[in-house]
DNA sequence: TTTTATAATCAAGTATCTTGAAAATGAAGG
DNA sequence: CCTTCATTTTCAAGATACTTGATTATAAAA
């Protein structure tokens, strides 16, 4: 249950960072997908957020026009680009960020090393679990 | 990072789970606020998802047209109704989510009482930092 | 070198959202 | 009591974002 609710936290808190930044949530989704290099090309970006590659280009060129996203040319396939975040992204970003990512720290720093490797441990585990059923459920 | 990287896998699941259900994003994330009892008018479904009072009328039309909710009387409230989710609903996810919540629960079994008391202390106070954060960006 | 597959884009139509107003009820103050 | 202001939901019109299907260009395979 806890673990379910910081699940449903993290998704109201990005709610609220997009509202606060007049993205939509897709757009939210795809930033963050982006700034943790998690994906990097539009096929890429379409997957993750369920989007149509149609919807996926008009999302990218609002972004862009923005300034939050840049398109570069992708040296191994000429038919492809490869999308990069403008420093304006994390600029923003972690400007609203700072004060939650304090908090963090200092709660952190109240754990032991060991302590600490059971909570990553069990986290990574569980977040396996979630993509692994994400996998079964998609295919 | 393991703590973040739990937060988008969460996303990515909802994603998967919302395209399975024909559900928008927005429409899964009510679902979800609803089926844990966080919300239950259609104010606070407004206040939670970022939607304006109109749309979250809108989509309240299309979830029950869906037979996934129910709108009922608030006897407390003339001017207000009280949102419920149908047992379809409950139905319909859990028969999506059986496996992963097995995974989760062959996963906790492999801690003792201790090491799950650390990590639940830890995520608690996580949500409560975001929730404390969210308020603050909001506000 | 032909065929088939993949990547991104575009145009037209559909769905979803916002804005601003309306109707009904509640709450507060004289 | 009753006037005024706030709250809750709904609605209509317009704006925004999405899907579908086609197009162009390049890659990979036969």
């Amino acid at each position: 249950m806890a673990a379910r609710d910081n699940g449903i936290s993290s998704m109201l808190f990005r709610n609220v960072m997009a509202k606060k930044l007049n993205l939509n949530l897709t757009e939210s989704v795809c930033l963050t997908l982006l700034g943790i290099n998690k994906v990097s090309t539009p096929s890429q970006i379409a997957k993750y957020t369920g989007l149509t590659t149609g919807s996926t280009t008009t999302m990218l060129d609002r972004l862009e026009k923005k300034g939050f996203i840049k398109r570069k040319l992708n040296p191994k396939d000429r038919r492809g680009i490869i999308i990069e975040t403008d420093t304006k992204y994390s600029d923003v970003t972690s400007a609203m960020v700072v004060s939650v990512q304090k908090a963090h720290k200092k709660l952190i720093s109240k754990y032991s090393e060991k302590e600490l490797k059971i909570i990553e441990d069990f986290l990574s585990k569980f977040t396996n679990n979630m993509n692994t059923a994400a996998e079964e459920i998609e295919g």
